[in-house]
DNA sequence: CTTGACATAGAACAAATGTGCGATTATAAT
DNA sequence: ATTATAATCGCACATTTGTTCTATGTCAAG
């Protein structure tokens, strides 16, 4: 909130709640007579009053002589989209394959993915995306072509899926849940498919280069 | 089961869209003279009609009597989004599990999953979206627990996936994908992992329910 | 104590806005 | 060809809404 609002005089800053409160609830300014109802103020002629006031600060502006012509002026707009059914815009960083390092950096130019945001955990702005190239993640029912969504991270909870580079053996991508067992040096990588086997890892040879977060395959 | 913009008339297409942009660039909705000369259209009788029409189809909502009193329902709400990056209210139908019977019908009150239109191919209007219950999916590389948005078709071409229901057995539903092999009165259902093998089934004992599509996967 | 600025309030009035009626035309069904 | 329904339109009217006028109260400065 910034130094506008400071010092508000109480009616003023009732008035303002309630007009934050009705765009919200309502999708439109109020009405004077609304405003007087939802801030318990007795007159229009006074609700005009506060908001040339508030029109004054800088708060908000009006449109003479229209019906609802309130704006509030930011940071004071609301926004109209329901937070439910924004979509993200994440940045598509290339291909994932078994055997080139898995791409962390965006580029110049980066092309994005649009995902809807209720399908998404914290801090989604940080979340890039990867294309599955091959069928060398069939070990973590994640198939060629397939768009998976990654948060980066260097490290997991024990039993989250990550996008993994092992350097051993010339270098490997891999998608696998990961543990770190109490007592020993390796890491256990267990694939997603619960009837094939993990395999052990030295730990300084895994690098975690982000957790999965979704994974979208169209078959279209 | 049609998605709810399906087919509309020109006019009523023209007045949605001021009412979008109005709401964008304004803050609150239009008048219903405002709609009239920014859709050309000449009488407030006449765009009265077109606004009971979307009211009728669920596309927005009005208060009696009251200034500005239109509202955009779900998925018309306001967004920013370009045009191909708008979402599709997808009927969810239930839960697929391989020993009940695939829900293709709708029920009252029926959820929806938003998916970007972008994403999907033709006709998404008539998809619905299923939920994987347990682990019987995995060889179709699809998980406890996936989201999976079919297009509702009793036949496939070779190689498609699809949602099966095979009589035989006392009924089992499966994802694999569909072979009517020449000269042969078997259907070959094919695991979508290619380390698993096909299943051979007569075709009389095996319903395709529909199509998949995309299936999706969020981790978190 | 006086004065001026600001705050408060009711009510009348003008303008904006939504609704409904009646008429005409277009389209679809029989 | 007839009939029913939908689409189209102008206009009058009712209601909503914003503005203005006038009056009164409060508070700070001189």
């Amino acid at each position: 909130m910034t130094a506008k609002a400071a010092k508000l005089p109480k009616r003023q800053k009732r008035v303002l709640t309630f007009i934050q409160n009705y765009m919200q609830q309502h999708g439109r300014p109020p009405t004077v007579r609304e405003i007087g109802e939802g801030a318990e103020i007795s007159s229009t002629s006074l609700v005009s009053y506060y908001l040339k006031r508030l029109e004054e600060r800088g708060i908000l502006s009006r449109e003479p002589g229209v019906s609802r012509g309130i704006r509030l002026e930011q940071p004071f707009d609301v926004t109209m989209l329901p937070e439910d059914n924004e979509t993200l815009s994440i940045p598509f960083l290339g291909y994932i394959v078994a055997s080139e390092p898995i791409p962390v950096e965006p580029l110049p130019g980066t092309e994005t993915v649009e995902v809807n945001r209720a399908l998404l955990g914290r801090d989604p702005e940080k979340l890039f995306a990867l294309k599955v190239e091959g069928n060398s993640m069939i070990d973590a029912l994640v198939n060629d072509g397939d768009l998976i969504i990654l948060r980066p991270q260097e490290t997991v909870n024990n039993g989250e899926m990550a996008a993994v580079w092992i350097d051993s053996s010339g270098g490997e991508a891999t998608l696998k849940k990961v543990y770190r067992d109490e007592g020993s040096s390796n890491v256990r990588l267990v694939p997603a498919n619960p009837t094939m086997k993990p395999i052990h890892v030295p730990a300084d040879d895994v690098q975690i280069k982000g957790k999965v977060v979704m994974i979208i395959r169209t078959l279209e």
